[in-house]
This record gives C-alpha cells, structure tokens and sequence, in this order.
DNA sequence: AAGCTTTCTGAAAGCGCTTACATTTCACAC
DNA sequence: GTGTGAAATGTAAGCGCTTTCAGAAAGCTT
C-alpha cells in the first residue's frame, strides 16, 4: 500500500538502484533526463522513503537520539531545546527520550540502544553506572553526556559549579547574610554521595568566610517536596538569612513556602538558585541564579558527537565550562 | 561486529528462527530445554535486537511518536510528559519530536512520516492543512491530535476553551473589573483567522455583560513579544482593570511588563490566564487560570491512538473535554 | 574502423529479522 | 507395526532499501 521505491522506479521505467541514486546521491552519475523524470514521479506518488529499510542496508540513519531524564524539568527542557536546534541545524534528525529513573535510581538503556540512531546525547545523566557503557560507546553507540556530573571515560562537557557556587555564597555574605543554608535534594541517597560541586563550592566558601554551614535537606527535587522540609526546619530552627539552593526550580518552591510563613522572599531571606532556568528573570522576586551556559553546552556537545561518529575509536573527549553569577532581586533585595 | 540474533541462534545450535520464536513469543512452541539455552546465551553475550530490522519485518514497531510543536512552553512539556507515562503504560516506546513553525507557518511533516512508528499523537497541532493528512492517517499512520482548536476529520481530542473563558471574564466583572483585556498572540496571522475558542468565550462574555471588549496583540506567544506591546498599549490607552491572557506563559511575561511600569499585578490589574501551567500556583501571585484536563486528555489520545492502530478504518473519533477555572490570587488581589 | 574511455544503468546480494510452510520426530491409538 | 496428530524445528522468502560489480551505450582518439 504504501509507495515505496520500487513504485517510483517501475513507473520511471528505471531499475531500484538507478531512483535510489537520484533520490540520495548528489553526484551520482545519472543522466539530467532520467533524474528529472524520477524526481517528479517520486514527488507526484508522494514518495517517502522508509527508514527502517534504509537503516537496515546502511547501518546509518543520521539521527541521534537526544536522551534527557525528565523533560519536565524547566531545565532540562531548556537544554533539549537548544540541542535540537544545534542537532537540526547540522543536517541530523532527532529523536528525543525521556527516561525517569527506574525505583532504584538506575536507568533502563535497553530501549535506547536497540533505537537505530547513530549516536546519543544523554543530558544529566546521574553519576553511576550506565549499564552498556564503555569508552564513550553505549551498547556500540557513540554517546555524549552533558552535565553537572563528573563522569570519567565518557564524551563528556562538564559545568562546574564549583567556583559559582563559592562566588554566589561570598556575595550573599557581601549583603550581609551570615545564615546561609543550602537548600538541596537527597534522591537515592544522593546528597554526598555524589560529587555535588555545588557543594564543594558552598563549603569551600563558607569555610573562608568563618560561617556555619547549615543544610536543608529535601527527599527529591520536585517542587512539593521542599515547601513542608523548608517550613519545618524554620519552625524548629528559625529561619536563616539566605539560601543557597540546589536549582532555580526549588527556589520557587522555597519562595512560595517563604511567604506562606509570612516572609518575603529576597527581604527577609535572600534566594540564590542554580541553571538560569527561562522563569528566573520573570519570577518575582526575580532570581539570582548560577546561570549555566546552556548554548556553549550543547555546541561543544555537538563537536564531540559528530567526531566520535565519523570515528569511534578517537581517545575519550572532555571539556569542562564554567557557569555565571547572574545577580538579580532575589539577593540583593532590590526589586 | 554488533551480536545478532545470528550469533545468539548460531552458538545455541538452533536456526535463526526458533532463536527469534523464544525470544519474542510468550507462547510459540518451544521446547523448554531449548527455550532457555537460547535465553541464557542471548543474555550471556548481550543481545539486543535491531529494531531498524524489526520494523522493516513486522511492519510493526511498538511505538509511537509524539509530536509537539514547541517543547520548551511549559503547556506542552506538561502534555508531552503526561501522554509518555501513558503510552509507556501501555508497553508502548516513545518517540518525541519537537517542530517548530516554519516560516510560513506550516508544518513540516516529512521527516516524521518516514520514521517508522505505529502511530502518532499530535500536541497543539496548529490549524491549517497538514501535508499528508487525511482521515486521522498521517502519510499511512495513524494519528491522534490533542489540542484547543477545532479540528475536521481528525481523531482529536479537543479541549474547549469557550465556557470556562466566559466564566473567567464573568469572574473578573464579579471581583469588580470593567475594562477586561483580552492579550493575544498574532503569530502568522493566527488571531481572528483561526477559531479561537478563548476568543469566543470572551467576546460572549463581554458581549452579555455590557463591556466593551479590549484587544492587546502581541506578536507571538513567546514571552519576550508581551513586554513592549503591554507596557505601550497602557502608556497610550492606560491600564485596564484586568486582562484576560491566552495562555499562563504570557500572564507571567505580562505580569512583570506591569510591575514594570509601576502596577501590581493582581492588585491593580487583575490577571487570568489559560492552561494550568505547573508554575501557576507556585507564581507571586498565584495565577487564577483556565486549567486543561491533562491527565483526561492524554487517557482518551491514547484510547483513540490504539483504537486506529488496531483497525485504521474505524470512523473518525472526537471527544470534546471542558477545561475548569482555577480561582487563584491573581484575579482576586487576594494574596 | 578498431580500441579505449567515459557515462549511464541494471542485476543481484545483503542488511537483521519474522513467518508461512515444510519437515522431522515422537507419543499414542489402533 | 502402521497410522495419526501434535510438538518441535528448520527452510526460505521477503520486508524496502543500498551498493558493488559488471555490462551497455555513447563518445573519443588514432
């Protein structure tokens, strides 16, 4: 039923192999007449050319497969978005996944890797085993990973937060706080388990600055899960000058508890988020947030993709950028 | 190089077809002995199928292709991540594309119909002529649209905006406003042209209550169009009591136009806007909106999508859900 | 006019899998 | 012991496309 080529080429009077030729091939030597009168039958029985069966007899499908663990995520979203346009722009398709985490945090990779595509871009991946992962090759497929992770042996472009994070905390001190917690996710036993650079830079500069730290600690990062740990630890602790939290997403959260509390968020408690999620600047109060440079991401991405395709055995590729201190109302109380 | 089910069938010592008869059907007759060597070798050297193959065998693919046409609004993310628990509920894989417009508005569908899927489910299919659609088959497949506009000879599952719009502006009068904007995107022509439920719910409501209606038309609906048009719209013609916005995304962008130009939002201008977004009740101030049924939705996309991939022929299905008005601070000035 | 290129086209194999059909084996009834 | 049917397995074709190889046709050169 459906038009296949054989169609196209039955009815141009021509062999398969000579419409596959003009259908791909660019410079393939075909006579101007026979290619003009395949074009136009192919465009008149409204050809589409079936790529299972061209997957199937190249092995290539110039697609990737663009993997994010929640789509949701305004972040994440953020991300996808800017990757399939670096994706399209360069001639490839994309198909795009989304993969919670299974109920013990680890992901299931099987349906990707049987997908035929000739590579993956996996954004966040969680720090831990992938299971058919070596080298930079998933089940034999190139793969990149973008993220906020350290992760050795992989394609990888790293955002270190590390130094933001410490900027962030010193110009929270700059204003005047000296209660600064961090507001942070605990999933799966996350939380210290992981190389959170957040983290590190939280520390590092509460250290330097002689305060104490002091965490906050939710059971995952979706919203709902802050507002009662948030309202619960200011009850028994009295609430402190700012907060330093894990993502711009819990922010919103923590800003809403705030005021269900009665206090104003960026007066009474400063806010820092991290991603520079598209709200942060629409928020009210609009946020200060360590802005992670989404573009240069997912470019550098891209090169380190396209290299590994044309050749898989080149020695593993890693670039680490560094994040911004975007300093708005939620810190400086100026809104 | 890759392990087929070649390989697997070979050092099991049986033909490639009882390998793939143990390896995907649940009751083909197979000797229990041989059934589980096979297992354990597939397992053993880590066989994954090519679904490329597959699919070019069956026909078949288990899964379907979700279409949205911008990802990055938070609506869409909503819908999109609501319908892929559905499917993969239903043992179906997912794949997601994000289209952007064309130029001209249109859409290009042809990258998509090559794909090999089972079906597809549109989300805000745009109104206007699809290529290659015609009786919910989409170049062959099947298709289910999800969206707010009228949609002819389509399964689609449309979600009427008009009662729940009259209410909202019956709900402004209530609270005190007269003059009651409606703030509107006009991206390709869109407004007027197309049959926006929103639109006739407003005109009704204004209509019957004695008002006179009030249109601000940005370009389109992305939030950096809301800013200029709103604050210059006020400057000439000052500020209405309330606007009614399309969607959630543009009473956020309008929202912090207004406290630009010096006015609190859902204190001095009242706001409601459309679509429930996750972000609505966590904004200062929480959005009164009109809340689509998410969940109903993607429930009855899918029941529709399995239905036509089972029997293509079936009559063409609609289903028309209502969408509900959430009171929240911003309309009432209460918060 | 013979020989040599160059240009164009077709035949055929094969990508990895499924599946209709054929075949073999075996248990059981007579 | 023959016949029968059920159970288990193999054979082979084919899904729609690409690509190698070889052959035909046409244009040169000498």
């Amino acid at each position: 039923m459906r038009v296949s080529l054989r169609c196209v080429a039955e009815r141009a009077g021509v062999s398969d192999a000579t419409a596959s030729r003009v259908l791909n091939g660019v410079d393939a030597p075909v006579a101007r007449e026979t290619r003009e009168r395949v074009l136009r039958i192919a465009a008149e029985i409204g050809y589409t050319p079936n790529l299972a069966a061209k997957a199937l007899a190249t092995g290539r499908t110039k697609t990737v497969a663009l993997w994010s663990v929640n789509l949701r995520a305004p972040h994440s979203s953020q991300v996808v978005y800017c990757m399939r346009d670096e994706i399209m722009k360069n001639d490839y398709d994309l198909t795009i996944s989304d993969f919670k985490f299974r109920v013990d945090g680890a992901l299931d990779t099987s349906r990707i890797i049987s997908w035929p595509v000739d590579g993956v871009i996996a954004v966040d991946l969680p720090r831990g085993d992938v299971p058919g992962l070596s080298n930079s090759l998933l089940g034999g497929k190139p793969l990149v990973s973008i993220g906020a992770y350290v992760l050795e042996n992989v394609d990888h472009v790293y955002v270190d937060f590390a130094p933001m994070s410490a900027a962030a905390v010193r110009h929270l001190h700059s204003v005047g706080c000296r209660r600064i917690a961090y507001l942070v996710p605990n999933w799966f036993e996350w939380f210290r388990s992981a190389d959170d650079a957040r983290l590190r830079g939280y520390e590092t500069a509460i250290e330097q600055l002689g305060l104490e730290p002091e965490f906050i600690v939710t059971e995952n990062e979706v919203r709902a899960a802050v507002g009662p740990v948030l309202k619960s630890h200011i009850a028994l602790h009295g609430a402190p000058d700012a907060l330093f939290c894990f993502n711009d997403n819990m922010t919103i959260a923590a800003s809403r508890a705030l005021r269900e509390v009665g206090l104003i968020p960026g007066r009474d408690v400063k806010l820092v988020g991290c991603d520079g999620i598209d709200d942060s600047a629409d928020f009210y109060p609009p946020l200060t947030t360590v802005v992670q440079p989404v573009e240069e991401m997912c470019a550098v991405a891209w090169t380190f993709l396209a290299r590994r395709i044309k050749d898989p055995d080149i020695p593993v590729q890693q670039m680490t950028l560094t994040a911004k201190l975007e300093i708005r109302g939620s810190s400086t109380g100026d809104f």
